[in-house]
RNA sequence: GGACGGGUGGGUGAGUGGCUAAAACCAGCAGACUGUAAAUCUGCCGCUCCUUGCGGGCUACGGAGGUUCGAAUCCUCCCCCGUCCA
């Protein structure tokens, strides 16, 4: 008898399934669903992170999104931060031992990870844990005992590891507990199900075991993909600064979002925005019949995206600055002002760095040479253009495609 | 500790005495085009000065010296990185 506390089954399967990479096994995750169905009792999904960034990009938000969902649907979402393990550091994908984090350093990024995360998660929901709770507490004779349940020919099975082995990389003894000690976060939560990026796999996997180990139904893992950034090629991470940060400005969020190929919009479809499916289909549909223009398809992406973090009003609003902007190539309407002081005449190259629009006078007149200046809609032709500072007057000031500066002079 | 290989512009990477501000590619920027800041094409892509010119000056090939009319290129010392051996 199903509890009125949960949609069905069928529909909450559907709807984790959305996006992810893989459900391991998903017999067991219809098993889980039905269990809790029948007793109304919620699940305890989780989701682990290493706060080794302080800032959370659209990337993160992927697996972030499907926790929510676990969340929507009633079931229990928690939100782990590993400021233990990430003292140790996750060899996952690193070609090379990474240096550990300080306590300082953890602790800031975990604050200003939270302040984020909520963005996205119900706080008044979110069971929020630290895994120095546990980790930090236990003696060595537990850390022996843990290690003891796991097999190192297991442990090398791992590509990572596999891979560095083969090619006489090193791998300190420490990398190998990394695993191990995150699997005891699984345990110690008596987690029903693991979120992770597919990169996590291997970890979550490992969680798995050592919670039969330890006399626990394991979770069920639930990999989700890693976003591709904004240059359409590798996994969207800051240091490529191929990313958009959550807490960037609407129309800055717009722009960039904009910036992906046609091609990369559909996995941002899946990824980062609620539509079914069905809906994404049925656009992509669309677009390769030529009913729908895909400059219309990837705005409404950029729209849905941005209304998630900034509100509806804001998405509305972003949307009708870019048309105005970008498409009928029109001035924005608030362009950021400048007060200037009256003076002498300027050299407009000059100008261009003090405003910081260009960053030396090199590339301002080659700016200019290019035609990419324009003062009140007019292009500037000459390089050589002094800019009358001796009366009050206003004008709007373009540099390049993106840069616009309405001058006031006082 | 030993042997060998290597350090070039934002990145990859060519160049082994002048024609090299330094190939090529990527990234970035601009223009054109498109109802996109997609795609494509073209151009630009160290700084600075002016008379904006296939113009002048300065800075640049790990660091410091040296050889030379002239060095990213040759020599000396130093620093750093990688691979293999121990």
């Amino acid at each position: 008898m199903p509890s009125a506390k949960f949609k069905p089954v069928d529909e909450q399967l559907a709807h984790l399934k959305k996006g992810a990479a893989e459900i391991i096994p998903e017999s067991e995750m219809r098993a889980k669903l039905e269990q809790s169905a029948k007793t109304g009792k919620p699940l305890r999904a989780y989701l682990g992170v290493d706060p080794t960034a302080p800032d959370i990009h659209l990337g993160h938000t992927v697996v972030l999104r499907k926790l929510k969902h676990f969340q929507d649907m009633g079931h229990t979402a928690i939100f782990l931060i590993g400021d233990f393990s990430a003292m140790i550091g996750d060899p996952t994908g690193q070609s090379e031992t990474r240096p550990p984090l300080t306590r300082e350093q953890v602790d800031a990024n975990a604050q200003t990870y939270l302040a984020q995360v909520y963005k996205i998660l119900d706080r008044e929901k979110t069971e929020v844990r630290y895994n120095s709770e546990w980790l930090g507490k236990m003696s060595s004779y537990d850390v022996v005992r843990l290690c003891g349940h796991y097999r190192l020919a297991r442990m090398l099975e791992r590509e990572d590891f596999r891979s560095r082995l083969d090619k006489n990389l090193p791998i300190s003894v420490h990398e190998l507990l990394y695993p191990l000690l995150t699997a005891y976060d699984a345990v110690e939560l008596h987690s029903d199900v693991e979120l992770g990026a597919t990169e996590q796999k291997f970890n979550m996997l490992v969680h798995r075991e050592i919670q039969r180990e330890y006399g626990q139904v394991p979770e069920v893992v639930l990999t989700m993909p890693i976003l591709v950034g904004l240059d359409g090629e590798r996994k969207m991470s800051k240091s490529l600064g191929n990313y958009v940060g959550i807490t960037e400005a609407p129309g800055q969020m717009f722009g960039k979002l904009m910036s992906i190929s046609d091609e990369l919009m559909w996995s941002y479809y899946d990824l980062l925005t609620d539509f079914g499916p069905p809906v994404i289909l049925r656009l992509r549909e669309e677009v390769r019949a030529g009913t729908l223009h895909p400059m219309d398809a990837k705005m409404q992406l950029a729209h849905a995206v941005i209304a998630g973090f900034h509100g509806e009003d804001a998405a509305k609003k972003a949307t009708e600055e870019f048309q105005r902007v970008f498409r009928d190539r029109q001035a924005p309407e608030e362009a950021p002002r400048h007060n200037l002081r009256r003076g002498e005449p300027k050299r407009l190259s000059v100008l261009l760095v003090e405003l910081k629009l260009a960053t030396s006078r090199s590339e301002a007149e080659r700016l200019i040479k290019q035609g990419g200046v324009e003062l009140d809609g007019q292009r500037v032709e000459d390089v050589k253009r002094d800019i009358e500072l001796s009366k009050p007057a206003e004008f709007l000031l373009r540099a390049g495609k993106k840069k616009f500066l309405r001058i006031v002079v006082e």
